[in-house]
DNA sequence: GCCAACGTTGGC
DNA sequence: GCCAACGTTGGC
């Protein structure tokens, strides 16, 4: 289903790791670490590939919405957080010969001009139908059509946006 | 804070 | 391999 996807939509807590905590990082680029998810896993590990399109979606706020916009630079390699005892995603069944968990390198891009709220999104045909906004949807990585990435574009202010992502 | 939906675990 | 119990996610 996933195969050439060039986008995404990645949920992140902003309490856990906000997009401002994203553009504060180093050359705003940080591991995507902490997903223990089978079938984000899998996403991570075998479709994602740099240079491709995120929306960075706030979740489990009062009113959660996309908020900006990311790029991958490095697709997915081992988490190594699994590895760390002191983490709280450490996984004692992945090894350094088999990985469990994967993780990609995201950098940001930009802030919508005008965040989209789940409200928001419902308002336009061509979103309603987004996973995200689908009854009991836990999926925090998910594939997003190229339509669906130029009106959430187009939508949140962004018209104007390099379109080198 | 509630709770529905979902994914995972583990007994059998 | 089934499925009930449990833990987590995440909107509301």
């Amino acid at each position: 289903m996933a195969e050439n996807c060039r986008y995404w939509l990645m949920k992140s807590e902003p309490g856990c790791f906000s997009i401002d905590d994203l553009k504060d990082c180093p050359d705003g680029i940080s591991p995507w670490d902490g997903v223990r998810n089978y079938q984000a896993r899998n996403l991570l590990r075998d479709e994602i590939k740099a240079g491709d399109g995120v929306l960075f979606y706030h979740s489990n706020i009062r009113e959660p919405a996309i908020v900006g916009v990311a790029r991958v630079v490095r697709a997915g390699y081992p988490d190594h957080t699994a590895r760390d005892p002191q983490s709280e995603h450490f996984d004692p069944r992945s090894t350094d010969a088999a990985p469990i968990w994967y993780m990609v390198d995201v950098q940001y891009v930009a802030h919508l001009v005008r965040p989209l709220t789940r409200d928001d999104l419902r308002q336009h045909p061509r979103l309603m139908d987004m996973a995200v906004l689908k009854r009991g949807n836990r999926l925090s990585v998910q594939p997003v059509s190229e339509e669906q990435w130029r009106d959430v574009l187009r939508f949140g202010g962004m018209s104007e946006l390099p379109d080198k992502i």
